[in-house]
This record gives C-alpha cells, structure tokens and sequence, in this order.
RNA sequence: GCGCCAAUAGCUCAGUUGGAUAGAGCAACGGAUUUCUAAUCCGUAGGUCAGGGGUUCGAAUCCCUUUUGGCGUGCCA
C-alpha cells in the first residue's frame, strides 16, 4: 500500500518538475488524527523546486484527489500530506487476506536472491546451550521470513568436528571410559572437557565396547574415541533442534573440507595471489594489504594450520555454491575474527560485499540476580533442553526473538520460569484461541462464512474494525523490513500490536448477535483475517497457534 | 592504547531508517466478570532518550566529543 501511494505521489509530482527528490517516504502516522498514511514529499522537495512546502503540498493534493482511493486528502503544518483512504479499499484487502489463507504477506521482494544463513555452528563437543537457543531461534526466524517474502534462503550449521579442541574432546572421554575400569586419575585436567554428560557418554560407549577399546593401540582408541563422541553429540544436538523446531538444509562438516584438500585449495589460492609469506617457520597471511591491522599465521610452525585456514576454505565454498548474499550469524567475541577473515576474501578476489555478518550480543544467565559465566570445559552451562524443560518452545523462541540481534539480553532463569504464565507469546496466542472459540460458537448459532454476503462488508464501518484491517495491510512491509535489516524481532512487536488490538475489538464490541446476522457475519470475516494473520506471523516465528488454551 | 557493540520509565525492552504529543510488557495503584475464554479490558502514575556541542524546517535517530558497561585485539577455536 505504501509504494501504491508513493508511485502516485511520484507520478504526480513529475507533472509538475520532472527535476524532483524522489527520496521522500510514505508513513503510517503514530497519531490517527493525521491519517492512514502521510508522506513528507514537499518538505524533501522544497529546496529544489523552490517552492513553499504547503503550496507544493496543496498541488500533489489537488492532482490526487481525482483518484478514487483516497477518501481525502489534507494538508498539516508544516507541509505534510496526510491521506485517510476510502472504505472501498479497506475492504478489498481484507478479502484478499482470507482468500490467501497462509499465503498472504507473500511477495516477490526478495527476487529469489539465493542467501546462505550459517547460524549455531556450535562446537560438536557438548549439549546447545542458551546462547545457541538465541541463535537458533533468530537464524530459523530470519529464514522463514525471506523466504516468505520471495528469497531463496539456505540454512547452514558449520560442525568444527577437527582441530584441536576435538582431540582434548576426545581425551576426556577417554579419561572418563578409564575411570570406569578403575584407572583414576589424581585429577581431571584443567583443559579438559569438564561436563557430566562426557561421563553419560563414556557409559555409553563401555555398553557398546566393553573393554575391547583398551586392546586397540593408543591412536585406534583415540579415533575410535572422536568418531564415537563426534556422532553422539551431533545426535544430541539434532536432537535438541527438533524439539526447538529448527531445521538445517545442510551441516558442513570442517573434517570434510579437510579430506576434500579445500584447505590446501585456498592455500594456493592465497599463495597465487602473492599474499603469503614465510617467517619464523610459520606462514602468514599479508592480511594488512587488505585493511586488517597485522598479519596472520595461516600455518603455524608446528605444521599446522591455524582455524583461520579452514574458515577461509569454508567460505570458499559459500562463494563457489553461487549464493548472492552470505550471511554469518556469530557470537561477539567473534567480532575480532571478521577483519580477517574479509581480507582473506579480497585477497581471492571476491566481492567481500556479498559477505555479511549478524553478531548477537551476549547473554547474561542471571542467577538470584548474579552473573554465572558459562563455559563448556568447566561443564556450566544451561542446555537448549533445560530451556524447553523449564519454558517451553513457545515461549522460549519469543523470549529470544523478541529483541533485536545487537542488543544484550539478560536471562533470570528462576524470572522465566515464573513469569511463563505472564509472557507476552501467550498474549498472541491467545488472540487466536479466543477467536477460534467465537468461530466455535458461530457454528451452533448457523453462521458461517458461506452464508456472508461481501456487499455487507460496509458494515464494517467502526474505526476500530479500519484499524484492524489497516494493520494487517502493513504485515508485508513489515516482514519486509525484517527481511531487510535482517531483524525478525520485528515481527514479534508487530503481532504483539495485532493481538492488542483484537482482545481490545473484542471487549467493546459484540461479534455475534444474533438479531443482526448481516452485522455478525461481517464482524466473523474481520476475525477471521486477524487470525489468518496472527497465525502467519507467529508461524513465522517458530510458534505454535494453539485452537485452545 | 586501538577496534566493535551498547546506554530510552523502578525492571526488561520497542521506536517503521530524520517527522508531528517518545511507546509496550512486567512491577505499583484504582476499576470491570450471571457475557463470544478475565491468559482479557478500562483508568492512574512513571522520561532532561547517559552528559555536552554540531548539522536543518524538524534529532532518541546523523556527525564530533566526554562518561559508563560488555566484548575483541593468540602460532586457542
């Protein structure tokens, strides 16, 4: 509705000076009084066409006013255009909202732009813990949003199942698996993984092996060991999601890229581009060419390679596998890696543009109002299935989505816990609980939507009922804008706002009456595309719509 | 030191990309239930948008600066 509008304004003010601004914007007031929509058009153009904001103002007006959409269209001070639109129109859109059904909202805005979203990405050496449910819920959130409104997203988890802190992984299970037989050690490492479930895991793994591990040579075991932990925690993991409701369309494994030589295919890359050079038995990456602050080991002097290596290779692949826009959802304490890992891009002569990165701010797990710092090693942390336990998937996944990204979020467990009864996600879903059980109770009064003529859609003639079906105009240029700053919490406020304003419909007014069958019948449809919309919204979130609460 | 992110009601947070009188939820206080679900609604109270300067018709929003907090700045991942 807001680019009809605006494609208007523009056609006409061409008439008047071809040489315009076309950089002004079409809003919805936050005052009633100034209309449905307004557009600071003249203001923006004043200086150009040298002209008055309200005299330009008033022309726009008069040109428009041949249209019939609009049922008028006023000037305010200091030059604003503030048009109410005719009912006609109102009631166009809602019928289109119940003939989509859960289409609606859908559009081409995203053109099929192929975007990867890589988000969770935990290491595969322990339970999802709460700061992986916050990225969870945003990553799935995000993607059924563009996918929505016409991209064609791709859901990706990177599995660091190589490297170092799998080998300690691994370790520590064996030390666990001894500790079975009666082999104990005086104390656990300090590196080591410190969590019970490694004990679980290593219980596990003594029913399936007995004591066969101990007669295969150290490295045997040790594989045996990692391949064995590697599997169960992915199980785990897979596990946890699913009750979240959150799905992958891929998990790239950094073991694969290894095997595969991508590693080494980057390598060379980089070499090529000249951009390598040895020092001190280490090669670095000439990462200040490209605006990183200093140089960086690609390969240590050890042999290895650094984690930047694969991560380099990783990305390698985003760009071969033909994806417009690649989106990285992170922790920030990986903020400090990014610089790198841009240069490593420009290095290989790719559009680091392309290369977009979504850092969630941290989570704070307060407990009896004081910090706990969560850490895998020392076996703290919060599970995703402690959470779902505690709160439910409903409940949890608006909890995080609720928020934008940059923002840090406190998480009082013993508040969540108390306040779930109170959670605004029930507000939602109330809204269409109740609407579902006046649908209900229509039925037993024989009024259903079959029996609703659209010419008594005039009698929908309340402000509250325009306002109703004018905020279900603004779901897609709301996903829209989620799509677009990448900000799904958007739509958690805009169905939070939907779902106010029917229970507040409902308490003033009276869907069903049976003395006025045309009246209820009407007041049914506008229910029903509250909830049609309601139902959408929350299903783009990952959150349920129960028929009854 | 340098870099990134933040600072809005007592608490947790929104604020449609620079618009008109800064909004919700929770907490507090007062009211509504023989009713289509009270998990709701109505009302009261709560603000120097961290401080200061600038840009312009107009700033919570953009620029500069100060302060405070979180994180980063490994041949760890």
């Amino acid at each position: 509705m807001k680019t009809k509008i605006y494609d208007d304004i523009l056609k006409s003010l061409r008439k008047i000076n071809a040489n315009c601004n076309k950089n002004f914007t079409v809003e919805i007031p936050n005052v009633a009084e100034h209309g449905d929509f307004s557009s600071n058009v003249a203001l923006i153009n004043t200086n150009i066409l040298k002209i008055k904001p309200r005299d330009l103002a008033q022309k726009i007006a008069d040109d428009l006013s041949k249209k019939r959409d609009f049922k008028s269209i006023e000037i305010a001070a200091p030059g604003f255009l503030n048009f109410k639109l005719a009912n006609s129109l109102y009631y166009k859109k809602l019928k289109k909202i119940l003939n989509e059904k859960e289409n609606y909202g859908t559009s081409n805005y995203g053109q099929r732009k192929k975007v990867i979203i890589e988000f969770i990405s935990a290491n595969p050496t322990g339970p999802l813990n709460i700061v992986s449910a916050r990225a969870g819920a945003y990553g799935d959130s995000l993607y059924r949003i563009m996918n929505h409104v016409g991209f064609k997203p791709f859901r990706e988890f990177y599995i660091n199942d190589a490297g170092n802190q799998v080998d300690i992984f691994a370790e520590s299970l064996e030390i666990r698996y001894r500790e079975l037989h009666g082999h104990n050690l005086e104390e656990f490492p300090f590196e080591g993984y410190h969590g019970e479930y490694i004990k679980d895991l290593a219980v596990e793994l003594n029913t399936i092996e007995g004591t066969k591990l101990f007669h295969m040579t150290e490295d045997d075991r040790l594989d045996r060991m990692k391949s064995f932990a590697l599997d169960q925690i992915h199980k785990m993991q897979v596990n946890s999601l699913n009750r979240f409701d959150v799905q992958f369309d891929n998990w790239m494994s950094e073991k694969k890229l290894r095997t595969e030589g991508i590693l080494e295919e980057a390598l060379s890359y980089l070499a090529e581009a000249g951009c390598t050079y040895e020092k001190d038995d280490a090669v670095f990456f000439a990462s200040t060419k490209f605006g990183d602050e200093k140089d960086r080991v690609l390969i240590k002097a050890d042999g290895n390679p650094t984690y930047l290596v694969p991560d380099i290779a990783y990305h390698l692949t985003k760009y071969n596998r033909g994806f417009d826009c690649i989106i990285d959802v992170l922790g920030p304490d990986h903020h400090g890696h990014i610089a790198k890992l841009r240069a490593a891009m420009k290095a290989l002569e790719l559009d680091d543009e392309k290369l977009e990165v979504v850092f969630l701010q941290h989570i704070n797990l307060l407990e009896d109002g004081e910090v706990v710092k969560m850490s895998k090693r020392a076996g703290k942390i919060v599970s995703m299935d402690d959470l779902l336990d505690e709160v439910g998937k409903d409940a949890a996944r608006y909890f995080f989505i609720n928020r934008k990204p940059s923002a840090h979020l406190d998480f009082d467990l013993e508040l969540a816990k108390k306040k779930s009864s109170e959670n605004p996600v029930f507000y939602c879903q109330y809204a269409y609980a109740r609407i579902n059980s006046i649908i209900k109770k229509a039925k037993k009064a024989k009024l259903t939507l079959k029996k609703f003529d659209e010419k008594n859609l005039s009698k929908l003639n309340k402000t509250d009922e325009l306002n109703l079906i004018k905020k279900m105009m603004d779901l897609s240029s709301v996903l829209n804008l989620c799509a677009d700053n990448r900000e799904p919490h958007r739509l958690a406020g805009y169905v939070h706002e939907l779902a106010g304003m029917f229970h507040k419909y409902y308490a003033k007014y009276k869907i069903i009456d049976e003395s006025k069958v045309d009246l209820s019948l009407a007041r049914l449809y506008l229910i029903s595309a509250v909830q049609n919309v309601i139902s959408i919204s929350l299903g783009l979130l990952g959150i349920s719509s129960p028929k009854k609460m």
